[in-house]
DNA sequence: AAGAGGCCCTGATAGC
DNA sequence: TGCTATCAGGGCCTCT
């Protein structure tokens, strides 16, 4: 599910909604998630406030008051969803309004006075880690490559990254030691609009290439946060809607169909690469 | 060192 | 209907 675009949308959210405000309670329904979720979790997040939330390529930061952090990650399959606390009239009880989705595999509730927060993960792959300080933070992404955005991920990293590799270009897109935040739907959809072929090896390609390649991928994804994200089944935003930018998928999910470049007669082809499913056109993907 | 492959896990869907 | 096989948006680890 979850590339940069989706979880930049999850963490605007809860910016919009949990920023400031304080835990009253957590309570983890299941603890299997990729990492498991130790027994002091609760405690450790008890009374924090949430001063900060910041994104860095598919992981949510939480930044509390003492300075301490927990990373999020969705994996594949994880969602968050915030359900608004509604007060029952006339009574002094009060109930959560949940969204219209199946919650079999809920895994964490984070209380706040009028929201909750649920965090919801069939795969489990993701997972919540809480973080001591900055400096295990920054641990913990130091081996990841620069964003699309950031200003390193310039020509002269890009040509010089791949001079001698053989590796097609399709997996460096994946590759997040070489740029991070792109997935498996985006980095077909980039390497369309960059006219170049997924199999191609990343030492041939072009300085004009690698220029595509980074205006592309600054592209598909602004865009892509534009509509709210990609929902190919899961996806949904803290609200439970779906995203919109898989309607405008060029490549991705389009097998056999016409090549939408008015220029071109080609097919969209299908092609596993690596273990993941790759699309592309066979005619205007040198 | 780079690159290929396996593995973690559940659910939806396709095919028989 | 009900079984089995395949596939799914990520990332980490190991082996060569």
């Amino acid at each position: 599910m979850p590339e940069l675009p989706e979880v930049e949308i999850v963490k605007q959210s809860l910016d919009r909604k949990i920023k400031q405000k304080k835990i009253q309670k957590v309570i983890i329904k299941n603890r299997n998630l990729r990492f498991k979720i130790p027994m002091k979790f609760e405690e450790s997040l008890n009374n924090r406030s949430v001063k900060k939330i910041t994104r860095f390529s598919k992981y949510i930061i939480l930044e509390f008051s003492n300075s301490t952090f927990c990373i999020i990650h969705l994996g594949m399959s994880g969602t968050i969803h915030l359900i608004r606390k509604h007060k029952k009239i006339n009574t002094n009880t009060s109930f959560y309004n949940s969204p219209n989705l199946p919650f079999k595999h809920n895994h964490v509730e984070i209380y706040f006075r009028d929201i909750k927060m649920v965090y919801n993960d069939p795969r489990r792959f993701g997972f919540f880690k809480l973080i001591k300080n900055k400096k295990n933070l920054n641990e913990h992404f130091n081996h990841l490559g620069p964003e699309p955005f950031f200003r390193l991920f310039n020509i002269i990293y890009v040509y010089n990254y791949f001079k001698n590799k053989k590796k097609n270009i399709k997996n460096f897109l994946l590759d997040q030691k070489f740029v991070s935040g792109i997935g498996n739907i985006y980095a077909s959809e980039i390497l369309y609009l960059c006219k170049i072929n997924p199999l191609k090896k990343a030492k041939n390609l072009s300085k004009e290439d690698c220029k595509k390649i980074i205006y592309f991928s600054k592209l598909v994804l602004k865009k892509a946060i534009k509509d709210g994200g990609s929902t190919i089944r899961n996806f949904r935003n803290v609200s439970g809607h779906s995203g919109l930018f898989q309607k405008k998928f060029n490549v991705y999910q389009r097998e056999g169909l016409n090549c939408l470049d008015n220029n071109c007669t080609g097919i969209i082809k299908k092609k596993t690469i690596s273990k993941r499913s790759t699309f592309f056109c066979n005619k205007c993907q040198k």
